[in-house]
Formats: structure tokens, C-alpha cells, sequence
DNA sequence: ACCTGAACACCGTTCAAGT
DNA sequence: ACCTGAACACCGTTCAAGT
């Protein structure tokens, strides 16, 4: 008979809330979409009220901010080309990571590069995991370009590789391209690497 | 003394409020970002009631769909490339005049390619649009290939390209790239069209 | 046919107050 | 220190009513 006793969301206060709110949040961003998510369901999914969360996150910002760098750091794991024989492999290989990540997180991958942090304002952490998948990219490019990561040649050609491999899973991800029925991320990634290379040969002929 | 004085936003009912709402939309649309365009301020700004937009347009979705499709239509028109020496000038001049587009309008560019129209659902419109761009993409493509625009390979390569350069110009308009700030967009595309060169030299020689 | 105002169900966010 | 409820300024959308 005490006021102790849980009343279906157990009582007064949680334990530690910011955690089970990113958990939350990230388990319904899949469900909603990166534009639709809102702390108020968040917050009443975790059965708390909807102001609580600010006394952990500034705002809806921060709280998505460290959702998208959860994705980058995820991204980041993911890309190390384990065994590859040679560079052509390599390159391949952190392709279709890259391209099977966005594939199984589609929301998490628009969020992290969606229009909420287009404006130069977003947390330290997240800028911080993002560069730091992006120097993965790099050190990548590196080996098989066999020169330092540092080497202007490098940037420059890691950040063409990761243009097109993010336009390819962007493209796919919004249903620009609609993601052949029959077939596997690894076929359709090699199909299409097929064609980026008929572009150049071209060009190399010219 | 009449009741038709008009009264600083001219009365009952404007006309064409149709193609104004429009317009009005493509103007806020640059000014607070693709996800926080609202109807409210949109029929606001044309100064009308808030609920008047539904009598020509179905809901929001609507709206920013034929925003997206006009989008969509100006960068098909802004691809062709007119007078290009060979292949490899064209495929070049195609894929600047393309950053280029979205660079001038990011916002729009946003909206084209955002989460909004992620699901299945969108205006007919948009997609004959949007399909219409591609296509100018492919007769490009085909035209440096030397082969026909219905065939696979064409497909695949004008997949690889649009890609590439979709994910270009999508980083640097999320500010994931940070355009170099001496920069022309000729410059940074050439460069980094270099650098996606010099990734598959690599791959050529294995 | 075209537009308005009130109303409903949502948002993010602030603030005084409770434990 | 941590959480709540009421409140404010916004949303999209519906519906009965006005011209």
C-alpha cells in the first residue's frame, strides 16, 4: 500500500536515463524515419515525461547528433578490409561494407547525412567520428595507392572513392534507384563498379 | 467605403494561388532548409489562411513533390553539353554543370533527393521528372560510350557516374566536404575527377 | 468554386515546482 | 540531482461555415 509500489512504467525515476533514451531513439528512428523522430515519443516510449530528456541532452539536436555518431563509429568498425589479396579488392571490399551498412540502417545513414546538420552547428562527437571513419577511408586509399595517407593524392582520391560510394547507397537508400529484386548487395555493387570503370576506360582512350 | 477596400494583403481571395503558394515555397525553401518548410508560413507569406493551401494541393507532400519536380526538370535542362569536343570533356561538363545545380540551390537539392520521398509514395509528377533527368544522364553516357541509350551497359555506367556525382555534390552540400574556400566549382570537380582517376589506374594495372 | 476560423492531435522547449 | 506538469509557440490536417 506504500507509493513505492511500480505503477506500470515504474514509478518516479529510472536509473539512467540518457542511455535508454538513445536506445530508444535509435530503435524507433528505423521505424519513423530520421524527420520524424521526436524526444516527446522517445521519451514517453522509455515511460518518462517528455521534458526529462533535456536534463540530459540539451535539445533534440544533441540527442540525434550522438545517434549519428554512433553510426559513424559503426561505419568506421566495419570498413577494414580484412583479407584482401590487392588494392582492386581492398577498394571493393570497403565498397560493399560501406554499401551493406547503409543497406541495414537506412534511417541511421539518412540522419548522418541528412539536412540536420547541414548548418555548421553539430556536437564535437559527432564531427569527430565522422572524420575518424573518413581517415579509415583514407588509410584504405593509401595502401593501395602505396603512399602515405598524408599525400594530398590520397585526400583527394579517398574523397572521390567515398563520393561514389555514398551517392551509390544514397541513391539506393531514397529509392532513386530501385535496388534490383533478385540480386545481393555484393553483385550489385560489382555490377556497378563494372560500369564506373567502362566510364574511364574511355577516357583513358581519349 | 465599400467592403472591397483592400486591407494590406488585398482582400478575400488573390487568384492563382496555386502557382503562388508555389512560388512562395521555392523562396522560403532556400531560406530555412528542406525539412522546415511549412504550409503555415508558406500560405502565411502569400497572405492567406493557413487551411486554403488544401484546396490545391492534397497536403504537404504534395506541395514540396512539385517543388522537387521542378528541381528536377531545371537540373535536366542544365545538363546538356552543348558544345563538347569529346567524351571525356562531356562527361566532365555534365558532371560541373550538375554540382554546380546543386551548389546554387542546395536546399532544393535537399529536397530532391531527401528522406522525404523516401518511401514509395510521390507525385507522379516527380517521378516523370526525375526519370526525365536520369534520361538526359544516359543519352550523355550513351553518346561517350558509342553505344545505344537502351543498353545495359549504358545503364550501368550512367548509374556509376550519377553516383559519383550526386554523392560529390551531396557531401559538399551537407558540409561532410568543406568546399575549399579559393575555390571554383570547374577546379574542385577536375580535382577530384583526378583523383577518382587515379584510384582505378591502380585497378587497371591488376 | 474558393476561402476562413475553430478545433484536434501532434511537435520542441522553458520554467516553476515537486521528490 | 533528477523528474514532472503546465504553458507557449509552433506544426499538419479536418470540418463546418461563410462569400
Amino acid at each position: 500500500m506504500t507509493k513505492h509500489s511500480p505503477r506500470s512504467r515504474d514509478a518516479y525515476h529510472v536509473g539512467n536515463l540518457a542511455p535508454q533514451l538513445l536506445k530508444a531513439a535509435r530503435h524507433m528512428l528505423e521505424q519513423v524515419g530520421p524527420t520524424k523522430l521526436s524526444l516527446r515519443a522517445v521519451s514517453e516510449r522509455v515511460g518518462v515525461s517528455a521534458t526529462a530528456a533535456y536534463h540530459h541532452y540539451a535539445n533534440r539536436a544533441e540527442l540525434i547528433g550522438h545517434l549519428a555518431a554512433q553510426g559513424f563509429r559503426e561505419l568506421a568498425q566495419e570498413l577494414p578490409t580484412h583479407g584482401s589479396e590487392n588494392g582492386l579488392q581492398a577498394l571493393r571490399n570497403a565498397c560493399l561494407a560501406y554499401f551493406s551498412f547503409a543497406r541495414a540502417n537506412p534511417a541511421l545513414y539518412q540522419l548522418m547525412f541528412g539536412p540536420e546538420f547541414a548548418d555548421g552547428q553539430m556536437p564535437l562527437e559527432l564531427h569527430g567520428a565522422r572524420d575518424q571513419a573518413f581517415s579509415e577511408l583514407r588509410r584504405i586509399v593509401a595502401e593501395v595507392l602505396e603512399l602515405d595517407m598524408e599525400q594530398p593524392e590520397v585526400r583527394r582520391a579517398a574523397l572521390a572513392g567515398w563520393s561514389y560510394t555514398h551517392g551509390l547507397a544514397s541513391l539506393v537508400i531514397h529509392r532513386v534507384l530501385i535496388f534490383p529484386a533478385g540480386t545481393t548487395d555484393q553483385r550489385f555493387v560489382d555490377s556497378t563498379l563494372q560500369g564506373l570503370l567502362q566510364l574511364f576506360q574511355v577516357e583513358k582512350g581519349t
